[in-house]
DNA sequence: GCCCAGGTGGGTA
DNA sequence: TACCCACATGGG
């Protein structure tokens, strides 16, 4: 058996903790603190969103939630009653639709089968525990769950994605694209502060770069806060992954 | 028409 | 373990 590559690059002078306290200043300088997951309506519409927002682009989401909304479903309460179908027929937007219906369903009867309904009672619980509970339903994986446990539940989590392994890839950072979740995640969570405020703007603001400078195809490598930073600035046009 | 968007689960070798 | 595919809508 080969040894595997390490996939995070040596650090560098100073070690890695200063320099994403640099990545993240830069990134809060250009675009400000980010209002994210305003969540109207709460912790449930938060994980509501968790769901929705698989594979999905957020406008979409909107949609769906003011569908839920209207029709009085962004409860645990309600949403339990409510009929499968007629929670399909309202998060259609959101695509998946079928699938997603059954699995926010699940989601309700956890809560209810274990915690009453009760969301206090579910984030009133370690951390680990709750991750564990989460990663067991189905339709939910790591970053949906760590979405959930950061952006609703207020737990010191770093939600990390695909727009984290580009980016950070193409920083240097990372030393393989197929760098694995978990592997991303422990990375922020060594070298960072276990502060939930900073995970929560850290990851809006590395989703906010990726999707206005730092592009799949054509980053504008010009305009990016992070240039000094980037080893592949320069590259520009079409550089992949 | 094509690609992409704040993934996950199940099947196959 | 490592791929491969289904799931589905909407915007650029």
């Amino acid at each position: 058996m080969a040894a595997e590559l390490p996939s995070v690059a040596p650090p560098p002078a100073g070690g890695w903790g200063p320099w994403l306290g640099a990545v993240y200043r830069r990134l809060r300088e250009r675009f400000g603190h980010r209002q994210w997951w305003p969540a109207q309506d709460g912790p449930f519409e938060v994980i509501v969103g968790a769901y929705l927002t698989q594979n999905v682009a957020w406008v979409n989401v909107e949609k769906a939630i003011a569908n839920l909304r209207a029709a009085g479903l962004l409860t645990p309460a309600a949403l339990h009653a409510a009929p499968v179908e007629e929670v399909a027929a309202c998060i259609r937007p959101a695509g998946y639709y079928r699938q997603k219906a059954e699995r926010l369903k699940i989601f309700c009867d956890y809560l209810f089968s274990r915690y009453g309904g009760s969301l206090d009672a579910l984030f009133a619980r370690p951390l680990g525990e709750v991750r564990a509970e989460l990663l067991a339903l189905k339709g939910v994986g790591p970053e949906t769950a760590d979405s959930i446990l950061c952006y609703a539940g207020g737990y010191p989590v770093m939600v990390v994605d695909a727009y984290t392994r580009r980016l950070f890839y193409r920083l240097g950072a990372f030393t393989r694209t197929d760098i694995s979740y978990d592997e991303m995640q422990a990375f922020f969570h060594r070298h960072l502060p276990a502060d939930t405020g900073l995970f929560n703007d850290f990851h809006a603001q590395i989703v906010t770069v990726s999707n206005r400078i730092c592009l799949k195809r054509g980053p504008r490598c010009r305009e990016c806060p992070l240039a000094d930073l980037c080893p592949r600035q320069g590259l520009d046009e079409g550089e992949r992954p």
